[in-house]
DNA sequence: ATAGCGCCCTGGTGGC
DNA sequence: TGCCACCAGGGCGCTA
């Protein structure tokens, strides 16, 4: 599922050659996936327009064009942003294609179809959750003390409130249960009852794990490849995510796969307390 | 305000 | 071997 990691590694990649393709054309296969404008609509808007940069707020990418609308994807579990060369072989369930001049394509696939696209003029467009993400993990602005601060006085499990959106952006399922796992604490526990120390070390291994993964290009668990359709290499690197049955590299006992908060939860019973 | 749950959607998997 | 229930889960809308 791409998060923080695998989207930036998506935006870094459509940065280095979005800026300055003009949109030739728009291919829209399944009109659902746009959220918010029909595909004529878009057509109409997007088609002589120019890409001038892409962003990323938490698991959103966001593509700027020379007349200062957007278009902000999100790519949910099974969405996959590439650019190819247009007569490359596309990959399944291919849903929306944008053609570029110099002759490359924008291309969107997802099996699922639960990602979206939004298009963002004047009149506003973007989806719910972009205007009220909560802080980057990996921005100068996320210290310990914001981290305090988003847990304290909550009964949630603390896992809940690393994937609340609203609260910190861009942890999903994967890499909370790394932090968690590598923090020591059990994702069940109240997020308020974490002593100050703990808070710490969350924090700190939140910043790492998203870091390391960053570098590795991110996590593939099934579907994730990035904007050149390449996996990441991260998944090596899980100490907890997907191991259910087998041992903890820390301590050797098995590792053990729960429900908390809605969300499949992998767990080492004698690491994290 | 907060917390919990069902829904969307499809392919892969595991059990019988 | 074949079938089918179940699982994966981010975000959103609904409920208490």
């Amino acid at each position: 599922m791409p998060e923080l990691p695998e989207v930036e590694t998506v935006r870094r990649q459509l940065a280095a050659v979005l800026p300055g393709r003009r949109i030739k054309g728009v291919d829209v296969r399944l009109a659902r996936i746009l959220r918010n404008i029909a595909p004529e609509a878009l057509q109409e808007r997007i088609i002589g327009r120019r890409f001038t940069g892409v962003d990323r707020r938490g698991k959103f990418l966001i593509l700027h064009l020379d007349d200062g609308a957007r278009l902000i994807v999100h790519l949910r579990m099974t969405g996959r942003m590439t650019v190819a060369r247009a007569g490359d072989p596309e990959w399944p369930y291919t849903r929306v294609v944008v053609s570029l001049d110099g002759g490359s394509e924008l291309r969107f696939s997802d099996v699922r179809t639960f990602g979206t696209w939004h298009y963002a003029g004047d009149t506003g467009g973007e989806p719910p959750g972009l205007a009220a993400m909560g802080v980057e993990p990996l921005s100068d602005g996320f210290t310990p003390d914001t981290l305090a601060g988003v847990l304290a006085g909550r009964r949630a499990p603390v896992k809940a409130v690393l994937l609340d959106q609203r609260r910190i952006a861009g942890i999903g399922n994967i890499y909370a249960d790394e932090a968690l796992f590598r923090a020591g604490i059990d994702p069940a526990r109240p997020a308020g009852s974490l002593s100050a120390e703990e808070v710490t070390r969350l924090h700190e291994k939140i910043r790492e794990v998203l870091q390391a993964s960053l570098e590795k290009g991110g996590t593939t668990v099934r579907d994730y490849v990035n904007g050149r359709g390449v996996p990441g290499e991260f998944q090596k690197y899980l100490e907890v995510y997907g191991r259910a049955g087998q041992p903890c590299r820390r301590c050797g006992t098995q590792l053990v796969k729960r429900k908390v908060a809605g969300r499949g939860t992998h767990v080492c019973p004698r690491c994290q307390r």
